[in-house]
DNA sequence: GAAGGTATCGGGGTTTTCCTGATTTTCGGG
DNA sequence: CCCGAAAATCAGGAAAACCCCGATACCTTC
């Protein structure tokens, strides 16, 4: 039986180009695609696939709420990130929130389909450059600096934050979480008060510097 | 005789990607890939290819540069922008320096192979999103150059975005300024009715990207 | 001197935000 | 198993911001 899996990746040419080259191997398969990580979501409850290949920067959600909200649902299905960020704050989120592999968009496609049998024996695949901040995180366990966003804000609050920060109204942002517009503005209160920040312009530069929404 | 493709990107799995899917093209093939503006450069004078998918943001060299020095040796060499940018500057930029097609990451495969079909027949090819920016762009008439922000909005206008942008409320730039809320109200409204944007979020970007505030 | 853009305000209604609560859920020790 | 803290959910009411209208005055431009 053939490995299913599921494409998270905003950009759909990302999308095709990766199917194109999964379903040439011949013990793989894609099931879906999804273009954002709520919808990512959706399909690992629906689908149950073996491994969802991971893009993290994602518009509705992002790829470490999806994997953290996926995994918690099902362990039996394996997240390998696929991001072109670097950054240890990334890799270090992304692998607490439950991903079994992180890859770089730079790796060859090679390392990926490396990377999805390693997963599926239960084991955890890292591209070499990520390896080598894994370990020195381990080996410093750092004073850890200015990234605040994961430890400070709950998954909730980042929500409601990547979704202020992309400029939609409270209004929207409750009808596309299921919330009451009492809920919205509850987090959005709780976020500014634990940023200390008091207005949407300097929210948005938070999350600009803090890499959950782009410019 | 087949269309002779580079795909210049600093991703390599985008690249792997995209040459699976033009190789199954059966007038395409992949001539060579780049992972940098620089290399691009070498690689069409060596080769002359037919067209070359470029990339925007690459390392040594930037997509922008690198098609306009392709260009201004040989005109014949076509160039389609991959970007997953969709600011107007980026556009702009890009066919100012001679490239033939724009497409999104966002854009479905087919649609790459009809813009590399279009500009073999000396055509320009947009995407539909980039289509309607240009047509934007041309009917505001802006004479020139890439900021809008110092051509589209008055220098009181400047002012309120800049504080705006800045977190300060509507009755802090009132007071600021010397003017009455209603008048720094109306200042805003004319703002977000030029540039087309809805939310503060957007706003605080916009101002970003044109410099007049910072992170 | 008419036209158009800029800068300045106001009225009045709608929406959002702000402040102060409160309830339920979750989850990790004791 | 219970307990308490944190998280997530929601409400009421006042303040602020927003939106859609219109108005005046001051420029330049044609």
């Amino acid at each position: 039986m053939k490995i299913r899996i599921v494409v998270a990746d905003d950009h759909k040419i990302m999308r095709e180009g990766l199917k194109a080259l999964i379903d040439k191997q011949p013990d793989m398969e894609v099931a879906a695609e999804a273009q954002d990580g709520l919808t990512a979501t959706r399909l690992a409850r629906k689908l149950l696939p073996h491994v969802i290949i991971m893009d993290i920067g994602m518009p509705e959600m992002n790829g470490i709420d999806a994997t953290r909200e996926i995994v918690a649902e099902n362990k039996d299905v394996k997240i390998i990130a696929l991001s072109m960020h670097s950054d240890r704050r990334f890799v270090l989120e992304m692998l607490k929130a439950g991903a079994s592999g992180y890859l770089l968009k730079d790796s060859a496609f090679e390392e990926l389909v490396t990377a999805v049998h390693t997963v599926m024996t239960g084991q955890s695949y890292l591209s070499p450059r990520i390896t080598d901040i894994v370990v020195k995180e381990y080996l410093h366990n750092l004073p850890r600096n200015d990234s605040t966003v994961f430890t400070i804000l709950t998954q909730r609050e980042r929500e409601v934050l990547q979704h202020l920060a992309e400029g939609k109204t409270t209004k929207q942002i409750a009808s596309t979480l299921n919330l009451s517009v009492k809920t919205v503005e509850t987090h959005r209160q709780q976020i500014m008060d634990k940023l200390q920040i008091r207005s949407v312009a300097e929210l948005t530069k938070y999350a600009i510097r803090e890499g959950i929404t782009s410019l």
